[in-house]
DNA sequence: CGCCGAGACGAAAATATCTTTCATACCGTG
DNA sequence: CACGGTATGAAAGATATTTTCGTCTCGGCG
């Protein structure tokens, strides 16, 4: 029946009742003074702290106000929405982007006497920042390259000692995933001896953020010079290692401090150039890596199953 | 009754229980594979179309889902909400955020066919966005508690196998250089003989993305028989090793698919816990860390050759 | 000064919505 | 193929929201 409606005619023109999405604060100052003297209150109240209100009833608003239920819903009549109900979910929204709108707090230094939220919310700002930097900076015809030798090689050998051994690591555990032959030196003397038995056609990959770190320079030099093709990772393109690398994947280098060593924010960075390694290298040789990929999510899937204990 | 105190206290500053705000799509990723199938597509259903689903009161949901609405409230409880309606305004403020936040455009999984440059961008993304959802999601208190531990210990072990192996040789470097005992060990076997020289006061972290590696669940439990204080770091809240875990630190769950498999994307979120771990753990003991960390830096100055500069 | 009416306002009834309970159907397991 | 356990929805029960309706306030007017 059209009864209905007539209540709501009173809040305003034609209108198909769009709901105020953010203007909340507009309207309530526009309206205010045809509103009477409770529902100011509550409108008043509704303006104020969004988020607050939000997490109210009905009945809790209409007491926080000293008003009755039928005030808070006239209230929200007159603010457009069709009852209290819609009321609130427009407030939760204006709560949630009022929330999101305050983050850039986060850009300054990891202080001692930060409490873990704060921890939390600036290291990962920051490794999200190192991601997009490495992204951006990332030469993608380097990549190409790298990624093509990567998947024509005999062998691959990376080098890499301290975080970043554990970085080429990552890239042997990936690439033997796919059926690459791959191996990962920590120890420099091994490394070189190892570079020895590289030729032309295998390739050579030093990760290092400084690119200076002689314990990975010099198997690369070894390999560089038997013949192999090489490849540098690190966050300095006019480092020494530059020197003996046919290709260089540069990584961005994150603003360092006292509790967040350089050390730690490379990592990250250096980690996606391995990603995009391995996903470029899984793409060019399909045929051959899909069954092995297959086979790995398999194992996952498995595992899956596993529900709560006992 | 002391109900109306309850309500009331919901307004003021901080959250006694902290609901997902903006994690949501992460948390159905975390929390689907321990639900039931009609709830997977209650969850499904509520990643899909926050705003729609805002708009949809219990029974709405139950009927668009097919399923019914006693459903509709467990997945809501599941999700971390007192009910349905805290689920409903939460939708309601993700959808907010969504609409003023830029939609992304390269959402779409990697294709064999991607160039390059595809391929750095969606991984780039896909690791920003782990982070971010990992970040929203952990548990600041089981982290600070994690923390505590760590600095008082009188030795840590920390277990991974495979992947997650080199994530717990990480947590191991950086705790060794702000001088605390510990180590890594991706054998089972000797993690397991080292468990049992654990006791009270010790801690043992285990690294495992399921949650069900029995590898790494194994020495896990017999340290936490042994009184020591055990940590989890897992993508799955629910799963095996939390039995055994008196903190339980949550990775998020990146979508994962052939060319970018769980293994992969996991380690991105678990070395975010580990580096929120190292920094709490550093900020505790500063006295102690600061000069450990200077001087570690110092010895690492003389492997590196002097740059050819500019 | 007191009466009157228009609107504001809240108590409580009526309704919608959410939550809980409980019986049934389903599924894997031995 | 029976069994135990879990998943699921129908309906009862509890809350929250909306509506109704009568009282109250306040200003104007006789």
């Amino acid at each position: 029946m059209t009864n209905d409606v007539k209540e709501i005619f009173a809040g305003g023109g034609a209108t198909p009742a769009p709901p105020a999405p953010a203007a909340l604060a507009a309207k309530v100052r526009t309206l205010a003074p045809s509103m009477t003297r409770s529902m100011q209150r509550v409108a008043e109240a509704v303006a104020d702290d969004p988020a607050g209100c939000a997490a109210l009833t009905v009945t809790g608003l209409a007491e926080l106000t000293g008003t009755s239920e039928a005030t808070v819903v006239r209230t929200a009549r007159l603010l457009g929405y069709p009852g209290y109900r819609d009321l609130r979910l427009a407030l939760a929204g204006l709560a949630a982007q009022q929330q999101s709108g305050r983050a850039p707090a986060i850009t300054t230094d990891i202080a001692v006497d930060d409490p873990m939220a704060d921890v939390v919310a600036k290291l990962a700002y920051d490794e999200q920042q190192t991601l997009a930097d490495t992204a951006a900076g990332l030469d993608t015809v380097q990549l190409a390259a790298a990624v093509s030798a990567l998947a024509g090689a005999r062998r691959t050998d990376v080098y890499g000692v301290g975080a970043s051994g554990l970085v080429a690591q990552d890239l042997t555990q990936k690439l033997l995933r796919i059926g690459l032959l791959a191996h990962a030196h920590s120890d420099p003397h091994l490394a070189v001896t190892n570079a020895v038995q590289l030729r032309s056609g295998d390739v050579a990959i030093a990760i290092t953020h400084s690119g200076s770190t002689g314990d990975v320079i010099e198997p690369l030099r070894v390999a560089f010079e038997h013949g192999a093709t090489t490849v540098a990772v690190t966050g300095r393109p006019d480092s020494p290692v530059t020197q003996y690398a046919d290709h260089v994947l540069t990584t961005s280098t994150a603003r360092e401090s006292e509790l967040r060593p350089a050390a730690m924010s490379s990592r990250t960075g250096q980690l996606l150039v391995v990603d995009c390694l391995f996903v470029g290298v899984a793409q060019r040789t399909y045929e051959a890596a899909a069954p092995a990929l297959a086979a790995s999510y398999e194992a996952l899937a498995h595992r899956h199953r596993a529900r709560k204990g006992p």
